[in-house]
DNA sequence: ACAAATATGTTATAATATAACATTAATATT
DNA sequence: AATATTAATGTTATATTATAACATATTTGT
């Protein structure tokens, strides 16, 4: 499977899974959603904001930047997209709802994002914040450094 | 001791420290950088560049922004404080030099953050970094949510 | 004293994001 | 079905955050 294909399918299945858990949770993943959601997945990385209006642009010239940020608000909230604060940055979530706590890792050289959730990261924050008798809401964890890949 | 007079001693012992750190490794605190420097551990919680613009004007009118990026860009490479990404906001460093990971709870209800540095958040970010074949180079990791003080 | 490197000054503009209000579409109520 | 209510989108304007590019001054090394 070439690599646009596979990139075809992960997108397909990432709109399926939007699609069905709208419909589970009564969301309208209304048709500029699902188009804004299509563009993220399109590129195999992660997008910016501005990218996403100029795509956006191409099918309705009448975007602007607040119909890209309310999007992308509606997305974020509902865990379909993640943002990437040490980048402003945007990227698709590959298992929307299953949990919310995501972790990144951020390839400077080749731009590619690895989406880690793990138990024991889970545990240091639930045990970071129960330590300062701080009750966690929203977790940014980004690591930013050199992949595998681009080591070589 | 009254909070602004502990806030005085903290930034004296602040500023002490990065003049001696700077003194060993052959950094260069001018003027600006120390007062800069001031005005950030002035602040309580953590600041933001054009209010921290702003501050400076009143020092010195001709102030400008590259003014203020250069020389957070110069604290921060050399440890003296760190960028929240989540926030666009900056707070001056408690232990500069002694590690370069350092991980944060901020207050979403009083703004306060919390400089938290804990070997096992260390080991999570080597674990999980390792196990991708990943190289770190700088960590962000940030909760935000409710300290215990805005609990009650 | 001179060259090179570093730091600062200055102008302009790029990149990111939101406020505020108008209009349209969807949903619920009578 | 008509109406009221809520949610979504359209639109204009502007706020906020950050950097590029080039000029000048200061410090450091030779």
């Amino acid at each position: 499977m070439s690599k646009r294909q596979k990139n075809l399918s992960v997108s397909a299945e990432a709109l399926r899974k939007a699609e069905a858990l709208c419909e589970i949770n009564g969301l309208k993943l209304t048709k500029l959603r699902k188009q804004v959601l299509k563009l993220i997945w399109r590129k195999p990385g992660y997008v910016k904001a501005y990218d996403l209006l100029d795509e956006l642009k191409k099918i309705d010239p009448s975007a602007k930047p607040p119909t890209i940020y309310r999007t992308l608000d509606f997305l974020i909230e509902n865990g379909l997209i993640h943002k990437l604060q040490s980048l402003n940055a945007f990227i698709g979530c590959h298992h929307p709802h299953e949990h919310n706590e995501c972790y990144f890792l951020i390839c400077d050289s080749c731009q590619k994002i690895e989406e880690c959730c793990s138990k024991k990261i889970n545990n240091v924050v639930a045990s970071t914040s129960k330590n300062n008798n701080f009750i966690p809401n929203k977790v940014t964890f980004e690591i930013a450094g050199t992949c595998q890949n681009c080591l070589n």
